[in-house]
DNA sequence: CATAGCACCTGAGGGC
DNA sequence: TGCCCTCAGGTGCTAT
């Protein structure tokens, strides 16, 4: 479900409330997510600490404590993350809550289980993202960056932009949208895209990402932010799920499956 | 090494 | 109403 918009939406909702609390103890439903929740770690380095920041890597909610420890949650296709009182009955498919100092709790939900939830140690967080790719709103994100990653890789475009040790943040919605702003067919090989092809990726790519996240992100079926807020971007999208429906430039918007992904484009404007 | 395929889950929606 | 099928915003493992 989400991607850098949408993790990014619950990153600034969760921000203001979650900083400056303690972090007291935790229930966990028991039922297995991607991974087994990380217990002796979060007894060693979370217990008792106070939450400092909270921000966006790639997909996943970073969660900065006192001692330099992140709690580091990503959201699957399904996980919801929250501050509720802690006196609220448990909803089907908690899986973890947290308990905070000010009688709130952080709850993930996650139908699916497709999240998951780690702690890195202190000083060891930003190594649990050396492999991520390049964060588009960071100054490396360049045209050229991107060619050079692209230069022997004969898989489709969009394929390449969704892969995270590529780029990190962009999933099946927003490559879609980012291709079809920079006219760019998302079955075009990596490697074919010339210089100015991929100044075109970055900047539609900072566009539609930056875009998103001011309309709080786009809710499909289920996202919702911190406080259980919807987004609006699915309103703005131009070919996501508009298979057969006209394109702006006159075209009509395509379908077809790529890496098993769903892919919209219009054959008209992007080439 | 690059990449395609599949597995991991639940729930919603459509067709019958 | 219910059954069965397909599909969904992600990622990581396995096999070519």
């Amino acid at each position: 479900m989400p991607e850098l918009p949408e993790v990014e939406v619950v990153c600034r909702g969760l921000a203001p409330h979650l900083c400056g609390r303690v972090a007291r103890c935790w229930w966990t439903s028991g039922v297995a997510l991607r991974r087994p929740l990380p217990e002796s770690e979060m007894a060693r380095w979370l217990t008792g600490r106070r939450f400092e920041g909270v921000f966006r890597r790639a997909k996943y909610v970073v969660m900065a404590l006192d001692n330099g420890a992140w709690l580091i949650v990503h959201l699957g296709m399904s996980g919801r993350l929250g501050l509720f009182a802690a006196q609220e009955s448990r909803r089907r498919h908690d899986h973890f809550c947290l308990l905070l100092d000010n009688g709130m709790e952080l709850r993930f939900n996650d139908p699916r289980r497709f999240g998951m939830i780690h702690l890195a140690a202190p000083g060891t967080g930003e190594a649990f993202f050396a492999a991520s790719g390049i964060e588009p709103f960071s100054r490396a994100f360049t045209g050229a960056a991107l060619a050079a990653l692209a230069a022997r890789r004969g898989r489709p475009v969009k394929n390449f932009l969704m892969d995270g040790r590529m780029v990190a943040g962009i999933g099946n919605i927003y490559a879609n949208e980012i291709l079809h702003q920079a006219g760019i067919s998302p079955l075009r090989p990596a490697r074919d895209l010339e210089a100015g092809d991929w100044e075109r990726v970055v900047r539609a790519g900072r566009e539609v990402l930056r875009r998103a996240i001011a309309a709080g992100g786009s809710t499909i079926a289920d996202f919702v932010g911190s406080s259980g807020e919807k987004g609006y971007f699915q309103l703005q999208l131009r070919v996501y799920g508009r298979e057969g429906e006209p394109c702006a430039c006159g075209g009509t918007v395509n379908r077809c499956v790529l890496a098993g992904r769903a892919t919209y484009f219009c054959p008209r404007c992007q080439k």
